[in-house]
DNA sequence: CAGGATTCGTGGGTATCGCCAACGAACGGG
DNA sequence: CCCGTTCGTTGGCGATACCCACGAATCCTG
Protein backbone atom coordinates (compact mmCIF):
# COMPACT_ATOMS: atom_id res chain seq x y z
CA UNK A 1 0.00 0.00 0.00
CA UNK A 2 1.40 3.25 -0.98
CA UNK A 3 0.65 5.83 1.31
CA UNK A 4 -2.99 5.43 3.00
CA UNK A 5 -4.96 8.62 3.77
CA UNK A 6 -4.81 10.04 6.95
CA UNK A 7 -8.65 9.85 8.14
CA UNK A 8 -8.06 5.82 7.34
CA UNK A 9 -4.52 5.89 9.03
CA UNK A 10 -6.23 7.56 12.34
CA UNK A 11 -9.20 4.79 12.53
CA UNK A 12 -8.85 2.46 15.05
CA UNK A 13 -11.14 0.36 13.09
CA UNK A 14 -9.04 0.76 10.25
CA UNK A 15 -5.46 -0.10 11.68
CA UNK A 16 -6.97 -3.17 13.32
CA UNK A 17 -8.45 -4.47 9.87
CA UNK A 18 -5.32 -4.25 8.43
CA UNK A 19 -3.49 -5.72 11.30
CA UNK A 20 -6.72 -8.05 11.12
CA UNK A 21 -5.65 -9.05 7.21
CA UNK A 22 -2.53 -9.85 7.86
CA UNK A 23 -2.59 -11.71 10.74
CA UNK A 24 -4.99 -13.39 8.61
CA UNK A 25 -2.57 -13.66 5.74
CA UNK A 26 -0.36 -15.36 8.50
CA UNK A 27 -2.33 -17.67 10.04
CA UNK A 28 -3.63 -19.23 7.50
CA UNK A 29 -0.49 -19.47 5.56
CA UNK A 30 1.30 -21.14 8.67
CA UNK A 31 -1.86 -23.97 8.98
CA UNK A 32 -1.71 -24.90 5.36
CA UNK A 33 1.14 -26.59 6.09
CA UNK A 34 -0.61 -29.10 7.88
CA UNK A 35 -3.79 -29.19 5.70
CA UNK A 36 -5.60 -26.58 8.12
CA UNK A 37 -8.02 -23.59 8.24
CA UNK A 38 -8.49 -21.31 11.25
CA UNK A 39 -11.74 -22.63 12.05
CA UNK A 40 -9.77 -26.25 12.59
CA UNK A 41 -7.47 -24.73 15.28
CA UNK A 42 -10.42 -23.17 17.30
CA UNK A 43 -12.44 -26.63 17.25
CA UNK A 44 -9.85 -28.47 18.15
CA UNK A 45 -8.75 -25.69 20.88
CA UNK A 46 -12.39 -26.01 22.25
CA UNK A 47 -12.32 -29.65 22.10
CA UNK A 48 -8.88 -29.87 24.27
CA UNK A 49 -9.60 -27.25 26.95
CA UNK A 50 -13.15 -28.06 27.51
CA UNK A 51 -13.63 -31.75 26.92
CA UNK A 52 -16.25 -33.59 24.44
CA UNK A 53 -19.53 -31.26 23.20
CA UNK A 54 -22.15 -30.73 20.77
CA UNK A 55 -21.77 -28.79 17.51
CA UNK A 56 -24.08 -26.71 18.92
CA UNK A 57 -21.82 -25.76 21.99
CA UNK A 58 -18.50 -25.53 20.26
CA UNK A 59 -20.17 -23.22 17.60
CA UNK A 60 -20.88 -20.73 20.64
CA UNK A 61 -17.75 -21.55 22.13
CA UNK A 62 -15.79 -20.10 19.21
CA UNK A 63 -17.92 -17.63 17.96
CA UNK A 64 -18.71 -20.01 15.10
CA UNK A 65 -21.88 -20.18 12.96
CA UNK A 66 -23.84 -23.56 13.49
CA UNK A 67 -23.69 -24.09 10.00
CA UNK A 68 -20.23 -23.74 9.45
CA UNK A 69 -19.11 -25.94 12.45
CA UNK A 70 -21.42 -28.68 10.26
CA UNK A 71 -18.49 -28.33 7.44
CA UNK A 72 -15.55 -27.98 10.14
CA UNK A 73 -16.53 -30.91 12.10
CA UNK A 74 -16.90 -33.14 8.61
CA UNK A 75 -13.13 -32.20 7.31
CA UNK A 76 -11.96 -32.96 10.74
CA UNK A 77 -13.63 -36.26 11.30
CA UNK A 78 -12.85 -37.24 7.73
CA UNK A 79 -8.36 -36.37 8.57
CA UNK A 80 -9.65 -38.55 11.77
CA UNK A 81 -8.94 -35.68 13.98
CA UNK A 82 -12.10 -35.90 16.14
CA UNK A 83 -15.41 -38.64 16.46
CA UNK A 84 -18.97 -37.54 15.95
CA UNK A 85 -21.37 -39.55 17.87
CA UNK A 86 -25.14 -39.46 18.04
CA UNK A 87 -25.81 -38.31 21.83
CA UNK A 88 -27.71 -41.00 23.73
CA UNK A 89 -28.81 -38.38 26.53
CA UNK A 90 -30.02 -36.50 24.45
CA UNK A 91 -30.81 -37.75 20.60
CA UNK A 92 -30.84 -34.39 18.59
CA UNK A 93 -27.40 -33.82 19.40
CA UNK A 94 -23.76 -35.18 18.15
CA UNK A 95 -20.91 -35.58 20.70
CA UNK A 96 -17.88 -34.58 19.54
CA UNK A 97 -14.67 -36.11 20.70
CA UNK A 98 -10.97 -35.36 20.15
CA UNK A 99 -8.96 -38.34 19.10
CA UNK A 100 -5.46 -38.96 19.65
CA UNK A 101 -4.62 -37.43 16.44
CA UNK A 102 -6.89 -35.08 16.70
CA UNK A 103 -4.69 -34.12 19.50
CA UNK A 104 -1.31 -34.27 18.06
CA UNK A 105 -2.50 -32.11 15.37
CA UNK A 106 -3.00 -29.32 17.75
CA UNK A 107 -0.04 -29.27 19.01
CA UNK A 108 1.58 -29.07 15.65
CA UNK A 109 -1.00 -26.21 14.66
CA UNK A 110 -0.33 -24.60 18.27
CA UNK A 111 3.24 -24.15 16.93
CA UNK A 112 2.30 -22.89 13.82
CA UNK A 113 0.16 -20.34 15.35
CA UNK A 114 2.22 -19.42 18.12
CA UNK A 115 4.90 -18.73 15.55
CA UNK A 116 2.58 -16.57 13.22
CA UNK A 117 2.08 -14.39 16.33
CA UNK A 118 5.32 -13.55 16.79
CA UNK A 119 5.93 -12.59 13.21
CA UNK A 120 2.62 -10.83 13.32
CA UNK A 121 4.07 -8.51 16.56
CA UNK A 122 7.75 -8.43 15.27
CA UNK A 123 7.91 -4.39 15.76
CA UNK A 124 6.86 -4.71 19.16
CA UNK A 125 8.10 -5.00 22.46
CA UNK A 126 7.37 -7.62 24.70
CA UNK A 127 5.57 -5.39 26.99
CA UNK A 128 4.40 -3.73 24.17
CA UNK A 129 2.72 -7.26 23.20
CA UNK A 130 1.12 -7.60 26.54
CA UNK A 131 0.07 -3.87 26.58
CA UNK A 132 -1.91 -4.88 22.82
CA UNK A 133 -3.08 -7.82 24.07
CA UNK A 134 -4.64 -6.77 27.21
CA UNK A 135 -6.32 -3.68 25.36
CA UNK A 136 -7.88 -5.68 22.69
CA UNK A 137 -8.58 -8.37 25.14
CA UNK A 138 -11.02 -5.56 26.69
CA UNK A 139 -12.43 -4.51 23.81
CA UNK A 140 -13.31 -7.74 22.80
CA UNK A 141 -14.82 -8.95 26.47
CA UNK A 142 -16.59 -5.48 26.00
CA UNK A 143 -18.55 -6.70 22.93
CA UNK A 144 -18.93 -10.21 23.75
CA UNK A 145 -21.02 -9.68 26.92
CA UNK A 146 -24.18 -8.54 25.20
CA UNK B 1 -20.24 -15.64 22.72
CA UNK B 2 -19.32 -17.99 25.09
CA UNK B 3 -16.68 -18.79 26.96
CA UNK B 4 -13.79 -18.84 24.27
CA UNK B 5 -11.07 -21.39 24.72
CA UNK B 6 -7.44 -20.04 26.35
CA UNK B 7 -6.23 -20.88 23.45
CA UNK B 8 -7.73 -18.63 21.64
CA UNK B 9 -8.49 -15.61 23.88
CA UNK B 10 -4.31 -15.49 24.18
CA UNK B 11 -3.44 -15.19 21.19
CA UNK B 12 -3.22 -11.37 19.42
CA UNK B 13 -3.93 -12.19 16.12
CA UNK B 14 -7.76 -13.76 17.39
CA UNK B 15 -8.09 -10.65 19.35
CA UNK B 16 -7.65 -8.43 16.57
CA UNK B 17 -9.52 -10.67 13.95
CA UNK B 18 -12.47 -10.65 16.97
CA UNK B 19 -12.56 -6.78 17.59
CA UNK B 20 -12.47 -6.47 13.56
CA UNK B 21 -14.91 -8.09 13.13
CA UNK B 22 -16.73 -5.59 15.35
CA UNK B 23 -15.72 -2.90 14.10
CA UNK B 24 -16.51 -3.91 10.33
CA UNK B 25 -19.88 -4.52 11.66
CA UNK B 26 -20.14 -1.26 13.40
CA UNK B 27 -18.73 1.05 10.57
CA UNK B 28 -20.69 -1.15 7.80
CA UNK B 29 -24.04 -0.38 10.04
CA UNK B 30 -23.00 3.13 10.56
CA UNK B 31 -22.28 3.63 6.73
CA UNK B 32 -25.70 2.00 5.98
CA UNK B 33 -26.98 5.34 7.15
CA UNK B 34 -26.26 6.87 3.98
CA UNK B 35 -26.34 4.41 1.69
CA UNK B 36 -22.27 3.74 1.83
CA UNK B 37 -20.32 0.96 1.94
CA UNK B 38 -16.61 1.15 3.75
CA UNK B 39 -14.65 1.54 0.33
CA UNK B 40 -16.65 4.79 -0.45
CA UNK B 41 -15.58 6.26 2.43
CA UNK B 42 -12.04 5.34 1.90
CA UNK B 43 -12.12 6.21 -1.58
CA UNK B 44 -13.37 9.59 -1.05
CA UNK B 45 -11.19 10.34 1.47
CA UNK B 46 -8.15 9.50 -0.77
CA UNK B 47 -9.26 12.27 -2.60
CA UNK B 48 -10.46 14.83 -0.56
CA UNK B 49 -6.71 14.73 0.64
CA UNK B 50 -4.83 14.22 -2.31
CA UNK B 51 -7.06 15.60 -4.49
CA UNK B 52 -7.81 14.22 -7.92
CA UNK B 53 -6.15 11.01 -9.13
CA UNK B 54 -6.54 8.27 -11.33
CA UNK B 55 -8.56 4.96 -10.33
CA UNK B 56 -5.16 2.93 -10.09
CA UNK B 57 -3.57 5.20 -7.50
CA UNK B 58 -6.70 5.14 -5.37
CA UNK B 59 -6.63 1.83 -5.16
CA UNK B 60 -2.91 1.64 -4.33
CA UNK B 61 -3.43 4.57 -1.69
CA UNK B 62 -6.69 2.90 -0.04
CA UNK B 63 -5.51 -0.74 -0.45
CA UNK B 64 -8.24 -1.72 -2.71
CA UNK B 65 -7.62 -3.57 -6.08
CA UNK B 66 -8.25 -2.10 -8.80
CA UNK B 67 -11.03 -4.33 -10.03
CA UNK B 68 -13.17 -3.09 -7.31
CA UNK B 69 -11.98 0.28 -7.37
CA UNK B 70 -13.99 0.08 -10.73
CA UNK B 71 -17.02 -0.65 -8.99
CA UNK B 72 -16.77 1.81 -6.24
CA UNK B 73 -15.97 4.51 -8.95
CA UNK B 74 -19.32 3.15 -10.59
CA UNK B 75 -21.43 3.68 -7.37
CA UNK B 76 -20.16 6.51 -6.22
CA UNK B 77 -20.40 8.23 -9.22
CA UNK B 78 -23.88 7.27 -9.96
CA UNK B 79 -24.73 8.94 -6.48
CA UNK B 80 -23.10 12.47 -7.85
CA UNK B 81 -20.80 11.66 -5.30
CA UNK B 82 -17.50 11.92 -7.36
CA UNK B 83 -16.81 12.78 -11.63
CA UNK B 84 -14.98 10.22 -14.01
CA UNK B 85 -13.50 12.20 -17.05
CA UNK B 86 -10.48 10.68 -18.94
CA UNK B 87 -7.48 12.07 -18.67
CA UNK B 88 -6.04 13.75 -21.72
CA UNK B 89 -2.60 14.17 -20.55
CA UNK B 90 -2.78 10.27 -20.52
CA UNK B 91 -5.64 8.44 -22.22
CA UNK B 92 -5.50 5.26 -20.70
CA UNK B 93 -6.33 7.12 -16.87
CA UNK B 94 -9.78 8.46 -15.79
CA UNK B 95 -9.53 11.18 -13.71
CA UNK B 96 -11.81 10.69 -10.78
CA UNK B 97 -12.92 14.19 -8.93
CA UNK B 98 -14.56 15.10 -6.05
CA UNK B 99 -17.85 17.05 -6.18
CA UNK B 100 -19.46 19.05 -4.01
CA UNK B 101 -21.59 16.86 -3.17
CA UNK B 102 -19.34 14.04 -2.71
CA UNK B 103 -17.56 16.84 -0.02
CA UNK B 104 -20.56 16.80 1.95
CA UNK B 105 -20.83 13.34 1.74
CA UNK B 106 -17.71 12.45 2.99
CA UNK B 107 -18.14 14.82 6.44
CA UNK B 108 -21.85 12.55 6.84
CA UNK B 109 -19.49 9.24 6.79
CA UNK B 110 -16.72 11.01 8.25
CA UNK B 111 -19.13 11.82 11.38
CA UNK B 112 -20.65 8.39 11.29
CA UNK B 113 -17.29 6.42 11.47
CA UNK B 114 -15.92 8.68 14.13
CA UNK B 115 -18.98 7.33 16.30
CA UNK B 116 -18.57 3.91 15.93
CA UNK B 117 -14.58 4.35 16.55
CA UNK B 118 -15.81 5.79 19.83
CA UNK B 119 -18.88 2.66 20.08
CA UNK B 120 -16.09 0.26 19.24
CA UNK B 121 -12.99 1.26 22.19
CA UNK B 122 -16.14 1.84 24.49
CA UNK B 123 -14.24 0.18 27.22
CA UNK B 124 -10.91 2.34 26.86
CA UNK B 125 -10.19 5.50 28.60
CA UNK B 126 -8.50 8.29 26.11
CA UNK B 127 -5.17 7.15 27.10
CA UNK B 128 -5.62 3.72 25.85
CA UNK B 129 -6.98 4.35 22.73
CA UNK B 130 -4.00 6.58 21.83
CA UNK B 131 -1.68 3.26 22.91
CA UNK B 132 -3.91 1.32 20.66
CA UNK B 133 -3.51 3.38 17.75
CA UNK B 134 0.06 3.87 18.46
CA UNK B 135 0.75 0.55 18.69
CA UNK B 136 -1.11 -1.17 15.73
CA UNK B 137 -0.07 1.53 13.75
CA UNK B 138 3.57 0.02 14.81
CA UNK B 139 2.32 -2.89 13.31
CA UNK B 140 0.40 -2.18 9.98
CA UNK B 141 3.41 0.46 9.45
CA UNK B 142 5.61 -2.76 9.57
CA UNK B 143 3.95 -4.70 7.19
CA UNK B 144 3.28 -2.41 4.75
CA UNK B 145 6.81 -1.69 3.41
CA UNK B 146 8.36 -4.55 2.37
C1' DC C 1 -49.65 -35.33 30.05
C1' DA C 2 -50.59 -32.80 25.96
C1' DG C 3 -49.13 -29.17 23.06
C1' DG C 4 -46.42 -25.22 21.97
C1' DA C 5 -41.94 -23.27 22.16
C1' DT C 6 -37.14 -24.20 21.76
C1' DT C 7 -32.87 -26.59 20.44
C1' DC C 8 -30.12 -29.29 17.37
C1' DG C 9 -27.99 -30.76 13.01
C1' DT C 10 -28.19 -29.96 8.33
C1' DG C 11 -28.79 -27.88 3.83
C1' DG C 12 -29.28 -23.96 1.23
C1' DG C 13 -28.65 -19.28 0.14
C1' DT C 14 -26.51 -14.33 0.25
C1' DA C 15 -23.09 -10.52 0.49
C1' DT C 16 -18.66 -8.93 1.03
C1' DC C 17 -13.83 -9.23 0.67
C1' DG C 18 -9.45 -9.80 -1.18
C1' DC C 19 -7.31 -11.59 -4.97
C1' DC C 20 -5.95 -13.08 -9.64
C1' DA C 21 -6.26 -13.76 -15.01
C1' DA C 22 -7.02 -11.78 -19.17
C1' DC C 23 -8.15 -8.34 -22.51
C1' DG C 24 -7.56 -4.26 -25.56
C1' DA C 25 -6.12 0.42 -25.50
C1' DA C 26 -2.52 3.49 -24.56
C1' DC C 27 1.95 4.98 -23.08
C1' DG C 28 7.24 4.87 -22.56
C1' DG C 29 12.01 3.60 -23.15
C1' DG C 30 15.60 1.71 -25.66
C1' DC D 1 9.58 1.46 -34.07
C1' DC D 2 8.88 -2.28 -31.16
C1' DC D 3 8.58 -4.37 -26.42
C1' DG D 4 7.42 -4.05 -21.94
C1' DT D 5 4.35 -1.82 -18.85
C1' DT D 6 0.30 0.53 -17.20
C1' DC D 7 -4.65 1.38 -17.12
C1' DG D 8 -9.57 0.36 -16.97
C1' DT D 9 -12.66 -3.23 -17.25
C1' DT D 10 -14.82 -7.85 -17.07
C1' DG D 11 -15.21 -12.13 -15.03
C1' DG D 12 -14.26 -15.39 -11.80
C1' DC D 13 -12.52 -17.80 -7.41
C1' DG D 14 -12.44 -18.97 -2.47
C1' DA D 15 -12.96 -17.78 2.23
C1' DT D 16 -15.74 -15.47 5.74
C1' DA D 17 -19.61 -14.57 8.08
C1' DC D 18 -24.14 -14.39 8.03
C1' DC D 19 -29.35 -15.86 7.74
C1' DC D 20 -33.46 -18.80 6.86
C1' DA D 21 -35.97 -23.10 6.77
C1' DC D 22 -36.62 -27.72 7.77
C1' DG D 23 -37.51 -32.15 10.45
C1' DA D 24 -36.39 -34.46 14.49
C1' DA D 25 -36.04 -34.30 19.30
C1' DT D 26 -36.50 -32.22 23.77
C1' DC D 27 -38.27 -28.86 27.11
C1' DC D 28 -41.51 -26.37 29.49
C1' DT D 29 -45.98 -25.17 31.03
C1' DG D 30 -50.48 -25.14 31.75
Amino acid sequence: MDNPPARLRGKPSWLISQASAYGHRLVTEALATENARRYHYSILAALDEFGPASQATLGRRCGIDRSDVVAMVNELAAQGHLDRTPDDADRRRNVITLTATGRQQLTRLEALVTSAQHTLLDPLSADERRQLTGLLSRVVEHHGLP
